[in-house]
RNA sequence: GACCCCAUCGUCCAGCGGUCUAGGACACCGGCCUUUCACGCCGGCAACACGGGUUCGAGUCCCGUUGGGGUCGCCA
């Protein structure tokens, strides 16, 4: 019997199963999460446990209530639903971290006391020259300066309020072996493991502290979740053994891919689950494409809902290629549901329940009527807001009077703009491009005009803030992201330099 | 660069030492059906990355190489 086989037994529940989503609502909603919470629910289903949502915002700067509630939108229309979670509560509540900061501060205390973990009194600068230094040598990671003050004179700096985070002690040989279910022992020398910061100098905890604490307070039984996390497990391992903790089942899902193999990106895919909803994707087909990646229905199956998935599903049987996901397989798969699951009459009401209703038909026309001759006019007017393939024409992006590169800077800075505000209303929408074309020295007609394509495919269109509030945030991103790619794109050198021009245009400004 | 993970058709999966001249699905290409298209049906193209072991026997086990991915933040 192979390592992989003996590992992947005895996996049998000893106490209750309890699965947790985790999502950091610091943007919007991705498919990835919906893929890990896939797999987490069906396996708490399957086994009479428990799932959990925990939103983890303990990035003060990046965490948003509207991000929550998108995430907890989307979750809700693909019909994962939570037995405990901030907005349902539950006993181990509370369910945002935000709301668990004496918990986690006594744990540092403790940690502390024990010698376990110690202050740091580092600068950023100082941590940034570091890595700069380090930057191709074989240890990265920070070089523990601030290990070698002496307890005294760091409960001194403390007390007498000098900025400092805590950072844990790792050991400083030896190896660390753990066990994950997917792939068996896992082995990685200690001292590639860096004193991981604990607590952050506002006080907030970082996810591995808070992540631990949270999973063994909320006694969760097997930590799904994506592989990226893999490399710092042994951190926890290590706050596991620091607490006299048990270690959780630990699985490390395969992360979703784009064409070329790489992490699944919003700028290489469409990657927002409301993007699926909005173009009318139906959820138990979002579902059941995802569960495809990465597990397969013993029948050979193709197509089965979550009852069936929840019956036949065996964790131990995730494959670990990482999945490319694959959009006309997923167009496909909809299709068998739209045509075998439904009679016209139902399609007709879910065609309702997604744009054709009237209250967006009157919003559609309040911007339509005015360019309307004749009824059968508005049948081509609106199609942008009916239809997926919206593919601009290059050249009529670059008939808009803006040097090309110009024309490709402009989008990818517009890309990043919209992505940072949280609603995208018309006013919002008004005020960012107005903005955006004042810091630009561009009139703002200029900066519209190649707008206006890439959202509806044509040169004019219905009014263009509107039109973008109507599409909502996913779909016009995606439009927008769209025409850049059908400009060439940018390269990764030309983003780096336009990230800066980014930063100094309206960061330093505010 | 260092470390960790991974490796079957272009893509998603099946395969868990012999039944593999490697199976299914998407995509693609033919044909049939059909007033068009789509659906449906039939057929085709197409893969075990490479090199060493282990074994009577390897896609399946072990090692190496190569390739891909991830991580190296007071982000998660």
């Amino acid at each position: 019997m192979s390592g992989r086989d003996t590992h992947r037994k005895a996996q049998m529940p000893k106490s209750k199963i309890r699965t947790r989503l985790a999502p950091s609502p610091t943007g919007v909603p991705h498919v990835g999460t919906a893929y890990q919470a896939l797999f987490g629910y069906v396996w708490a289903r399957k086994n009479d446990g428990s799932f959990i949502l925990r939103i983890e915002d303990t990035d003060r700067e990046r965490s948003s209530k509207a991000s929550e509630k998108a995430i907890i939108r989307a979750l809700r229309w693909l019909g994962l639903q939570w037995d405990e979670g901030p907005d349902v509560g539950g006993e181990y509540g509370p369910y945002r971290q935000s709301e668990r900061l004496e918990i986690y501060s006594k744990h540092v205390s403790q940690l502390l006391k024990e010698g376990k973990a110690y202050p740091c009194f580092c600068s950023r600068e100082r941590l940034a020259e570091m890595r700069k230094t380090r930057r191709s040598g074989a240890d990265t990671g920070y070089d523990g300066l601030c290990r070698s003050i002496p307890a005294s004179e760091a409960q001194k700096r403390m007390e007498s309020g000098e900025s400092h985070t805590v950072r844990l002690k790792s050991p400083q040989d030896g190896e660390c072996v753990f066990t994950d279910l997917l792939r068996g022992e896992v082995r990685k020398d200690w001292r590639s493991v860096d004193d991981q910061v604990l607590l952050k100098a506002d006080g907030y905890p970082t996810y591995h502290l808070a992540v631990v604490v949270d999973d063994h307070l909320m006694r969760i039984s097997h930590i799904i979740r994506g592989e990226e996390w893999l490399n710092s497990v042994p951190k926890h391992v290590l706050l596991y053994r620091y607490f006299g903790w048990e270690m959780p089942v630990m699985c490390h899902l395969p992360l979703l891919r784009n064409k070329d193999k790489s992490k699944l990106s919003k700028r290489k895919n469409p990657t927002s689950i409301g993007f699926y909803r909005d173009t009318g994707y139906l959820p138990r087909a979002l579902l059941n494409y995802l569960a495809m990646m990465g597990w397969s229905h013993p029948e050979g199956e193709e197509k089965f809902d979550l009852e069936n998935m929840i019956d036949l599903f065996e964790l131990e049987k995730v494959t670990l290629g990482g999945p490319v996901f694959d959009v006309d397989k997923l167009r496909w798969l909809n299709a068998r549901y739209i045509r075998e699951d439904h009679t016209p009459e139902e399609l007709v009401d879910l065609l309702q329940g997604w744009r054709l209703n009237r209250q967006t038909l009157v919003r559609i026309m309040e911007i339509s009527q005015g360019r309307l001759q004749t009824l059968s006019d508005w049948g081509p007017l609106t199609s942008l807001f009916f239809a997926d393939d919206v593919r601009p024409d290059p050249a009529d992006l670059r008939a808009c009077g803006l040097e090309e590169r110009e024309l490709r800077e402009m989008l990818q800075l517009l890309v990043w703009k919209l992505e940072s505000v949280q609603d995208l209303d018309i006013d919002t929408i008004s005020i960012e491009l107005r903005e955006m074309a004042d810091k630009l020295g561009l009139k703002l007609r200029k900066l519209t005009a190649p707008l206006y394509v890439a959202i509806s495919g044509k040169t004019s269109s219905t009014p263009l803030f509107d039109s973008m509030a109507i599409l909502g945030p996913d779909i016009s991103l995606v439009r927008l992201r769209r025409a850049l790619e059908a400009l060439g794109g940018t390269s990764k050198k030309q983003r780096k330099a336009l990230e800066k021009r980014y930063r100094d245009l309206f960061e330093k400004s505010g």
